[in-house]
DNA sequence: GAATACAACCAGTTTATAACTGGTCTTATC
DNA sequence: GATAAGACCAGTTATAAACTGGTTGTATTC
């Protein structure tokens, strides 16, 4: 479907609405309305803004209030520079497939996290390795216990390429929803799983005795074009094996 | 050193050279001299080809000559639509890629290697970590003992994937002659070097006592599509340090 | 006070373009 | 074979322009 023709329905489902309600919220139903049936796919780009505002006739400040509502509510992805992108909510948490919370909500329990420690700086040899980097580059590095209904059950530390996230604090809870915001979604990870004993710090972390075995996970995040996302290595109270899998959405 | 100053230094270099030799000859001495006093340093750029031919009143063919002179002893590094760098050999072996046998050559010796196996199979779990393989794929391992005049030097095991190289026959002596048939040419590696003591297999065919300090080096190879073409793992007789350097060809 | 409108301007992204670069070829002179 | 001059191709980089969404004003209407 065109632009203009998407633009055409939503203005005709506008005219329709009941004129009490403001008209932001009738735009945002309208738009909705649209998207549930399919008028856009998932994936497609939404009308520029002021394109949205000229061809309905209405200023900037409203679209921009419905386009508001409906990015809160999962349904489109704003990105500044770039486009409005339609996206539901239910892809988003399918593409993080890998995610931490979704796993630990999937055995009903309350994921949580505690920061340990956000920063920006050269690549370890070894996340250079990882990650395909040369010493010049930055990148930001997150540690965090990861929590279960409060419980600390894993250590986990990310290290993402500046290029892909500029700055830690970007970051809030979730690393996946701060590099979806700039457009870069994981599709693929090779992800290892092996046996190792807890260092005093792990230890610590995770109220185990040190030595006690924990269950490693390293994974390598890829972007559609191949392009190595994050490296990410992940300590759990667990199991022992040594097993490599591939993620994909 | 500015530009300007470097093409009148070599230009008062060819007025004093003898002129019975070629011009092309002359220039390329002059440029040498320039080089090896230190007057660009490597890593720095020579001036474009045009600008040296006008400001030294020249053609740009013998510009060329004297330069391709150059670059094939290795003094210069020429690259298509950017400029023409300059760089000893000995930096060239650490910042290029280059493949073992150039590698041994270039500092004098016979370089030569017996196969200890070659095999196709499923890939280990560090291998699809270091390949992002998923576990269905194939890979061709090969594990061979290189030589230097005769010497055992290092013990290397390369994987490539089937998709690059579907048997291990069609590798003679040299993996990357096998790669660029096939059209595979890797342009750019993630180097790690580091030190571990050897293993008594390592022992038994370096000719060295089990639990010396070998120097490691894993690379993971890049297209330039940056897809991951080979990962190799040597262990050398040697020094003992870890860091991490960019290669490109 | 909330909704709406209009108008600027900021900042990030993409795209197109221009201005280089080295690589190649032809033609010519000596 | 060495030298010269010119034209053109192809890869890279730098720049500018034309978008995008983000933000901040003021003003009007109900």
């Amino acid at each position: 479907m065109s632009e203009i023709s998407l633009i055409e329905r939503v203005g005709r489902e506008l005219g329709q609405s009941a004129p009490d309600v403001p008209l932001y919220k009738r735009l945002k139903s309208a738009i909705e309305t649209a998207i549930r049936s399919n008028a856009v796919k998932p994936g497609g780009m939404l009308p520029g803004e002021r394109v949205l505002a000229e061809n309905l006739s209405l200023s900037r400040v409203t679209v921009r209030k419905a386009l508001a509502l409906l990015e809160e509510e999962g349904l489109l992805n704003r990105r500044h520079g770039f486009r409005t992108e339609v996206g539901s909510r239910v892809e988003k948490s399918l593409a993080t497939l890998t995610s931490f919370s979704e796993d630990i909500r999937a055995r009903g329990m309350e994921p949580g996290c505690v920061w340990l420690s956000k920063q920006i700086s050269r690549p370890s040899p070894a996340e250079m390795m990882a990650l395909g980097l040369s010493a010049s580059a930055m990148v930001v590095r997150m540690k965090r216990v990861r929590t279960a209904d409060g419980q600390p059950i894993a250590v986990e530390s990310s290290t993402v390429p500046t290029r892909f996230v500029p700055s830690p604090d970007l970051v809030r809870d979730s690393l996946y929803e701060a590099l979806a915001a700039r457009g870069f979604m994981p599709q693929r990870a090779i992800q290892r799983m092996r046996s190792r004993a807890a260092s005093s710090e792990d230890a610590a972390h995770l109220h185990c005795e040190a030595g006690a075995p924990l269950l490693v996970t390293e994974r390598r995040c890829f972007l559609p074009d191949e392009q190595i996302v994050e490296y990410c290595e992940t300590r759990y109270k667990g199991e022992v094996y040594d097993f490599v899998f591939e993620l994909q959405r």
